[in-house]
DNA sequence: TAAAATTAAATTTTATACAATGTAATTATA
DNA sequence: TATAATTACATTGTATAAAATTTAATTTTA
């Protein structure tokens, strides 16, 4: 093997994942434009979209994301008038999450957006589906390593 | 198929990808945090310990990084003694890098890094190369895709 | 049940990312 | 060959990320 191969920016799994989901990240860009939202603003969507009503917490699970990065992203997305922020009555440590009308009524506007990158990637379903799956696996085996690590 | 299935968050390659490179960057730190440098600036330091005595354009475009990333990071590198940036004679208008005698001998301080990621991974060599293989092509793709969108 | 521990957000700090703009140097062209 | 276009980098502004700290609320426990 070549002397430090190991070293190779184009050997490392680490690399090839993060140069590739900035440049994923910026073809959404153009598309989000439209709608006024940034990617981090649309995954924040994406999941209240499928249930809303829940806490900063949950929604930071699902993102893994913490509060420093989703405090200041919620506050926009309230100013937008897309979103409220309340704190939860049964338990004040929590802020409750809900879609206003308009949050609501962006996801019909919002619907064609992953067909439109899924055709700019030229993948079959079939790699997409598979690439996604080695991803959420890889994904599950670091974060239940850095689960155990905090112990 | 389930109604609006396609905005599912867990549907999304794009956000497997998004969280897959933060988890995978996380691992890092830890032992980045004694070399005391970032993620970027380790992937940086990967590209210059290939070859250095390089333009910032080049960086750039090896690690798909512009130069609003670039000219902080490498200001910091370059106070930190690991790198020396010079205006090149030949050409004025670029910047070129070398890695100092420090940032030569990281090298070997870096060398057992990859190795210990690969382990908390728990992924076969082969099943890293096909992962990495995968994502290669689909940022090839892409950035064709984006290279073309500008004219 | 009062004190200690834990939890959920918010805040602060540091470091990216990247679009847009500015500036100086270089190259192309009428 | 003067000027227009291009190029490389730096700067500015906005938006993440994430560690560390703070604050307020809740739960555990001696």
């Amino acid at each position: 093997m070549e002397p430090n191969a190991l070293l190779h920016l184009d050997n490392q799994l680490c690399f090839a994942l993060y140069a590739c989901a900035r440049e994923v990240t910026k073809l959404y860009r153009p598309l989000l434009d439209e709608l006024g939202l940034t990617y981090t603003q649309y995954v924040t969507m994406l999941v209240l979209w499928e249930k809303d009503d829940i806490a900063v917490k949950t929604l930071g699970e699902r993102l893994h994301l913490d509060s420093g990065t989703l405090t200041p992203l919620l506050k926009k997305l309230e100013a937008s008038d897309l979103i409220r922020r309340e704190r939860d009555r049964e338990d004040e440590r929590s802020v409750i999450v809900r879609l206003t009308e308009q949050g609501q009524s962006l996801r019909e506007r919002a619907s064609g957006i992953p067909s439109q990158v899924f055709q700019q990637t030229k993948l079959s379903p079939e790699q997409i589906a598979s690439l996604r799956e080695q991803l959420h696996e890889l994904t599950a085996v670091i974060s239940l390593q850095e689960e155990q690590a905090k112990r």
